[in-house]
RNA sequence: GGAACCGUGGUGUAGCUGGUUAACACGCCGGCCUGUCAAGCCGGAGAUCGCGGGUUCGAGUCCCGUCGGUUCCGCCA
């Protein structure tokens, strides 16, 4: 090596012993003794100990050692020692040598931290935000890009061994319909005129099949404009790939192989394949959740037909009106809760939109507490029975319609399955969800919209209904869920124009809204569309379940803030008025009064 | 757009129903110390309690606003 680094710190060994080694990095930490000083040096390797003894290292180099200080860059030269016996440091994968210094060079001194960047101390986030470059170093951090890095790696020679192409599309691009606010670019030589920041590469890749790509993936930026929550930021990472000439199970089956391959490669973990399918309507009945965590039970049940008959009006009635009355055996809570507990969960039930949530304990006589008055012994030992409960089991139920009891239920499920610690978080809750609908009505827009995106294919024998039951139409799309996250979404795509076009009938567009929107795309299918599908994962958020990270933020090297904002650059800031002339930009009274945009060359703040 | 929680030396926290000089640990600076490894011992500096109002004889503490962070709902696959 040309910096005559001969090591890295974390890499040397008892094999090492004996060699000459210059090593670099920064001071993680020092200790000294007045006689001997100890230093732990850094490198994205880890850590190795430099001694620095009077007897081996020259009077001036000592003094230079008495003066380094906390993350100090420095090269160090010197002998690899075995250490005595006993003061070996198991905690250190270099614990069993370290390093005599001979030749001591402060390539640069370094200010002290504004916080510590050891492992053991809680920092605010703005903090690290801020000072992300020193956050970084934290080797926590280095960690998770290196396993970032490491499955990028993984999934291009697994992808590329398999005969996909990486190819990159467009950044400034024009709005693509994934349902979500554009960011947009504003030109300068088309006056008026806006660049969109892609959403996905959707239309790209199927353009790329029509291209005759054949097969293509891509790890690509993502921009979408809305809220920000801890597995969402604004710009994001998708591992996209797209195949022609395939059906749902030939992608399906090549998707699986990519996860149990990587699982293998980076947590050492056997998936069996094929992956558990769930189809859209059981994974909504069972856990009331299009992406349910599979790693606990607490499942829910129906039990409509069973109190359709009794006495207890809120359940009849509902039955009776179409809707359901499904519950949750929350198996030893009626022991374990206190009543505010479970008024907590009423409270929680409201918040997700039931009119209330309905409970009992059961007991050996038969029940007791909240809605047991309501029924006959023999009604109570019909409902325990259908909610295969026992003594000391909590019963909790919601009276709705089937959207209700299954957005209800499956929320409090989480909620429940966290609380009383049911999730086994060394387990991987691995499926696939399948058989889509196509639509789903929007109650704010008054219309149905792409339950994925307007390209899904829907089976082909429900074509027909596209326009006469939307409702009822099933798409070829699949959703791969990791631990209760959605880590992949993907279909088989329309690859004829006139189904594209019924499609967007369907979704309420003009043909002439579509003519100006998907034109190109529209007229691509004209000249030749092979058969093709594809899926996207969300890159980041696989990495964070990987990493077992709670916040994406901690899986991307210069994240947002919840206001998306970036504590480190202050992005986004004030352009200078010359600017936003050249784009044709003016802001409004409001905007302008916030900022107060400067006039000269000056940027920010 | 809405809600909740948080904001006290460089960092992490404590500070009770409002009451005198804002406490502790780590870090930092200085001294001592030749085997530590989150070194030890001694000493020292360092905070107008995010900011602005208000209530009060008196506010870190109560109220209102505002800024920042986080989480959630809406929004977003």
């Amino acid at each position: 090596m040309s910096f005559e680094r001969t090591h890295y710190c974390g890499t040397l060994r008892a094999e090492d012993i004996g060699k000459e080694a210059t090593v670099c990095g920064w001071v993680h930490r020092r200790r000294d003794h007045g006689g001997v000083i100890f230093i732990d040096l850094r490198d994205r390797t880890g850590l190795v100990q430099i001694v620095f003894n009077p007897e081996v290292v020259l009077p001036d180099q000592f003094t230079q050692a008495e003066k380094l200080r906390n993350e100090f860059v420095i090269r160090v030269r010197g002998m690899v020692r075995g250490r005595l016996l006993g003061m070996e440091n198991p905690n250190l994968s270099t614990g069993a040598i370290e390093i005599y210094a001979t030749t001591l060079e402060v390539l640069n001194e370094a200010k002290t931290p504004p916080f510590a960047l050891d492992a053991h101390t809680g920092v605010d986030e703005a903090l690290r935000l801020k000072y992300r470059y020193l956050d970084l170093r934290r080797l926590e951090m280095q960690e998770t890009l290196a396993l970032r890095h490491r499955v990028a790696k993984l999934v291009r020679d697994f992808l590329d061994a398999r005969g996909f192409w990486e190819i990159e599309t467009p950044m400034l691009t024009k709005s693509t319909p994934e349902g979500a606010r554009d960011f947009l670019v504003p030109s300068r030589v088309q006056p008026g005129e806006f660049y969109a920041l892609p959403q996905s590469p959707q239309l790209f890749k199927q353009l790329l099949m029509m291209a005759g790509i054949d097969r293509y993936f891509q790890i690509a930026r993502c921009f979408r404009d809305e809220d920000l929550r801890a597995d969402r930021q604004p710009e994001f990472t998708q591992l996209d790939i797209e195949m022609a000439f395939v059906d749902r199970d030939d992608i399906m089956n090549i998707i699986e192989e990519l996860v149990a391959f990587l699982f293998q490669e980076v947590v050492g973990e056997e998936v069996k394949l094929p992956l558990r399918r769930l189809s859209y309507t059981e994974a909504m009945e069972r856990f009331g959740s299009d992406k349910p965590d599979t790693r606990f039970g607490l499942e829910i049940q129906d039990v409509s037909e069973v109190v359709q008959d009794t006495n207890f009006r809120v359940f009849s009635d509902t039955v009776r009106s179409g809707g359901h009355v499904r519950g949750i055996n929350v198996e030893g809570a009626g022991d374990k809760f206190a009543r505010r507990e479970i008024d907590e969960l009423g409270e929680r039930a409201s918040a997700y939109g039931s009119k209330g949530l309905l409970w009992l304990i059961v007991t050996e006589e038969g029940g007791r507490g909240g809605i047991t008055k309501f029924f006959t012994a023999e009604e109570l030992s019909r409902l325990v029975l259908a909610m295969q409960a026992k003594p000391g089991d909590l019963l909790i139920f919601v009276a709705d319609k089937a959207k209700v009891c299954a957005d209800v239920l499956g929320r409090l499920r989480l909620f429940l399955g966290e609380k009383m610690g049911l999730i086994d978080h060394d387990t991987w809750g691995l499926l696939w969800v399948v058989d889509w609908p196509l639509f789903e009505y929007s109650e704010t827009e008054g219309r149905w919209e792409a339950a994925h995106h307007p390209f899904t294919a829907p089976l082909p024998e429900d074509v027909e209904l596209l326009t006469k039951a939307p409702e009822k139409v099933r798409a070829q799309a699949y959703d791969l869920v990791l631990n209760g996250t959605e880590v992949g979404g993907g279909s088989i795509r329309i690859h004829r124009r006139e189904v594209q076009e019924r499609m967007f009938a369907a979704l309420g567009l003009t043909s002439e809204e579509a003519q100006s929107k998907f034109g190109f795309f529209l007229d691509a299918f004209d000249y030749g569309t092979p058969p093709h599908g594809g899926i996207a994962w969300g890159f980041d958020r696989l990495i964070m379940l990987l990493a077992k990270k709670n916040s994406l933020r901690d899986v991307i090297a210069f994240p947002k803030t919840a206001s998306a904002q970036d504590l480190m650059t202050g992005a986004p800031s004030v352009a200078i008025d010359g600017q936003l002339r050249e784009l044709h930009i003016r802001l409004t009274p409001e905007a302008e009064k916030k900022v107060k945009v400067p006039s000269t060359a000056k940027k920010d703040q």
